[in-house]
DNA sequence: AAACTGACCTGCAAGC
DNA sequence: TGCTTGCAGGTCAGTT
């Protein structure tokens, strides 16, 4: 469920109260939450206890914390996750799957709730490799200031490409990616190890702006046509980090529990049925990888479509 | 090698 | 009211 924007309203809401944070306790209600985490490493809990939290890290939708030990703390929300910040005490949340409980050298004692609905997200404490670029692994908000980590990646996290957001995003090499494949335009932006961070709904979003059908091949798009999607795609994820990510229920919240406004913003994903707010044709919804496409059929249309048999 | 398909899960709304 | 069905923001292993 949650994209770059959710995700990284999370990692702000948590990079003041995890950052310096001594972890004290470690509950596991559900090893199902934990199916990221290799037993090779060692029991999860062992890893944690006892160690600091030295900042919070994205890249895409992954979000690790360095650890004092060396390590790091993974944690992917699925399509389900939450992290919720609570008071030590706080009237227990449903669906809780682990609890970290952290205290913070000036701003006392937390808990830090994974709750998680389907279980397709996880934690788990992983090794930390060095970027092959040597540049930043992700994005550390106010913490990152050359610090020893910034340049290491959790191992589960090295195959997934940077983020539209990133300025290490190698331009280049997406282009290059694009022309070279053989496949659809949404199943690229969709690829994690192309470039990461998009969903089903940004991905709608940004087809929509850049007036592409999600079918279109990638190798068919021009570079004026694929900086333009590039464009749009950055455009769309902007705008909906700024307000606070897209809820359709309670399903997404920060980690204070409240919702984003960017559903208020939506043009294409799950407006079907609706006119198209730019040229008035209805928007229509076609399955698509087992989930669904959203699209303007009047202004997104295949263009230079392969032969149909 | 690259492209594509299920499997993994629970809960909710809609339809009967 | 209670059952069934379809649907949901993602990733990964496995199969062609």
């Amino acid at each position: 469920m949650p994209e770059l924007p959710e995700v990284e309203v999370v990692r702000a809401g948590l990079e003041p109260a995890v950052t310096g944070s001594l972890i004290t306790g470690v509950e596991i209600f559900d090893v199902r939450s934990l199916k990221r985490h290799s037993v090779l490493a060692g029991p999860f809990a062992d890893l944690l206890a006892g160690h600091r939290m030295l900042a919070a890290v994205r890249r895409g939708k992954f979000l690790w914390f360095p650890l004092s030990s060396g390590r790091a703390l993974v944690t992917h929300l699925g399509m389900s996750g939450q992290v919720l910040l609570r008071a030590p005490g706080a009237v227990e949340d449903g669906l809780l799957r682990i609890r970290l409980s952290i205290e913070h050298p000036t701003l006392g004692e937390f808990w830090v709730n994974f709750v998680d609905q389907r279980i397709f997200g996880s934690m788990a404490v992983d090794e930390l490799v060095p970027t092959p670029d040597a540049r930043p692994a992700g994005f550390a908000g106010a913490t990152s200031l050359d610090p020893a980590w910034a340049a290491l990646i959790p191992s589960q996290v090295a195959h997934i490409a940077r983020d539209p957001l990133d300025p290490a995003f190698h331009e280049t090499t997406f282009f290059a990616a694009l022309n070279r494949k053989n496949t659809g335009i949404k199943r690229a932006l969709l690829d994690q190890t192309l470039v990461s961070g998009i969903g089903n709904i940004y991905a709608d979003e940004a087809l929509w702006a850049a007036k592409l059908h999600f079918e279109q091949p990638t190798s068919s798009l021009g570079p004026r046509v694929a900086r333009r999607l590039l464009a749009e795609v950055r455009l769309v994820l902007t705008k909906a980090l700024a307000e606070g990510g897209t809820s359709f229920d309670a399903q997404y919240v920060n980690v204070n529990g409240a919702s984003g406004y960017f559903s208020h913003s939506l043009n294409a994903y799950g407006q079907q049925g609706k006119p198209c707010p730019r040229c008035g044709h209805l928007i229509v919804r076609a399955a698509f990888m087992n989930r669904s496409s959203h699209f303007c059929p009047h202004c997104q249309k295949l263009r230079r479509p392969r032969a149909t048999q």
